[in-house]
DNA sequence: GCAACTTGGGCAACCGTTTACCCTCTGTTG
DNA sequence: CAACAGAGGGTAAACGGTTGCCCAAGTTGC
């Protein structure tokens, strides 16, 4: 492996100078770029990064902590970090909390250590996250991405109130006026959001409605569970769910008790995940915007890397509606 | 940031007394170690990974390099890399090729530029990612785990033979004798272990059947368009897909066209992702060990690291048979 | 024509560890 | 009791870059 000792001497000249050359960090006469540009290339030298990073402090690496990778949300979200941080010549160090908010202060812990230039996570709970966040960002850019908690760092979300208002209007559009709302009881920002919009949102059209909240966790286990509760009690006219995962189990179940979607009952998810598309009917859902998610987080940590200082910001993106079978109540889908 | 030089300090002894206490690489005195744990806590010191990779030439990282993150069949596999590596101290740099064999390359340079220790890559392309695959491990351990491309290194795979074979047993035992297989072009060790299993399994059974196979890519459109193709032609008693995403477009187009499964045809996926237990009916298919094999991929990197020159070794795991309602032909399953 | 400034380049310190080498101090052994 | 081994500790030299400081030469302005 060539060092800049070694251009150096190749190319007739100080370290100092190949340094300069290489890195622009400081003009230099075209002829000595030339010769530098020469020399490194025959040598096939390439800087280290290591080394670079000792002396200058900037290790062009950033941490990424997401709550479980497996959640078919995530991996497109790293996939577009992944890619936006590799065009800026930097690194992605990835790390899954194992949905355990100890896992993830660990995680947070070993990044820091390693002298990451910033933070991009999606922490895993509203509450207990909270202290390893606020540790972290007194010591690195963070930037925290769809679920976030309560600490002054930049923020790219998406604006999940306006979704659910989304999914609201367009099942009463489809004529329903009862509801009821499955989600999870877990603590993070997303779940407490949808909980929030739901209630608001519900509570103007059915007062009732607004207190049919079944709280459980985002998996079609309790997508199955949920719909036995609901038929064993009162059926509303729609089940809006807090995620894919969920409607889907709700689907199941209905599909089991012959109960007709949407003919007797309109059924929505959240996430336009895989799964929306793919089952039995298709799934009204909520699309959010995976990539710009990922790219905008990067620009984030980019900006606050170049900056430090600078004020956090906050971006909010707008999730879209996708509307399938599940929902189509007044009759145009109801042929198919 | 606390620095080794202030441990020292604090403990009244030398900078290289804290480096072997705390590292433990040569003895101290039980009253020695005493005290630099004692100011190290105070100071709550961490070594600094970047100056200890630049004298020690090593980094306790590890890259990995998977084809698309998206593919749900990768992100299990990472988390169990990733598990595994923190469990020994060791962080990951994740990098997504995308599909592309340049960008794969680009990312293994850039790996190797960062001096990682080891690199775990499930190559994109079984030809033309093999000079990539071969410059990497020329400088450094290499895990090919899943795919695999045609080179000397640490290889931890699933027998595809097996799974396949598996499946075309249990459709026999079914009842099926004439079948055909969708599969992709794209030339991974995988697509190809898997036709060759087909073919070799088939053409006892039913010599036809052996050159009935219809190569598209790894999606739920093409599984579409193979079903649309069979049934204008020739439409076997079993359809074997080569994973779960096409299998789950076949049975799209098969309902679409009131064909009925298992009834009028079988049909079988691969990889027992999530679609499986969610389309209708439930898609029999074969189950890899995914966590097993990104901890075995950790055990090989290790112990390559560990012992730089021990000859490479090959792990091939078993898969396992999932049956579900898309295969059971002989009645048992027909009644639901 | 000279001061002031700009530009490009070299020297050497520095970043925070690890470790080769050397030294001292014990304890052991013939 | 001399010789010696072994343990534990210190000194300082790396590791491979970057950058503050200094200097020489060239340029500009008056």
């Amino acid at each position: 492996m060539a060092t800049i000792e070694d251009v150096a001497v190749a190319a007739g000249m100080s370290t100092a100078s190949v340094s300069r050359a290489l890195s622009g960090s400081r003009g230099v006469r075209p002829e000595t770029l030339r010769r530098v540009i020469a020399a490194a290339n025959e040598l096939s030298y390439k800087v280290n990064p290591v080394a670079s990073a000792m002396r200058g402090r900037i290790t062009r690496t950033v941490g990424m902590v997401v709550p479980d990778i497996v959640n078919p949300f995530f991996p497109e979200v790293v996939k577009a970090v992944e890619y936006a941080l590799h065009n800026s010549g930097m690194s992605l160090f990835l790390c899954d909390a194992n949905g355990s908010p100890d896992e993830e202060a660990e995680r947070l812990e070993a990044l820091l250590a390693r002298n990451v230039d910033g933070v991009i996570i999606s922490p895993v709970d509203a509450l207990r996250s909270r202290a390893a966040v606020a540790a972290t960002s007194k010591r690195s850019p963070v930037v925290q991405v769809d679920r976030y908690v309560n600490v002054d760092t930049d923020i790219v979300s998406v604006d999940h109130s306006r979704g659910i208002q989304l999914v609201l209007e367009h099942l009463v559009e489809q004529g329903c006026s009862t509801f009821a709302f499955v989600t999870a009881t877990e603590r993070s920002s997303i779940a407490h959001e949808r909980l929030q919009a739901y209630v608001r949102g519900v509570r103007s059209i059915d007062r009732a409605s607004a207190n049919r909240v079944l709280p459980g966790d985002f998996s079609i286990a309790w997508g199955n569970e949920a719909a036995t509760r609901l038929l064993a009690n009162y059926c509303p006219q729609a089940v809006v769910c807090a995620n894919d995962l969920i409607a889907t189990g709700v689907l199941q179940t209905f599909r089991m008790q012959d109960i007709r979607v949407p003919e007797d009952v309109a059924v929505t998810g959240y996430d336009n995940s895989i799964l929306a598309g793919v089952v039995e009917p298709g799934l009204t859902t909520i699309s959010q915007p995976l990539t710009t998610l990922g790219e905008e987080a990067v620009r984030f940590v980019v900006s606050a890397i170049e900056s430090p200082g600078r004020p956090n910001g906050v971006l909010r993106l707008l999730p879209q509606l996708v509307v399938r079978g599940s929902s189509a109540r007044s009759g145009f889908h109801a042929s198919s």
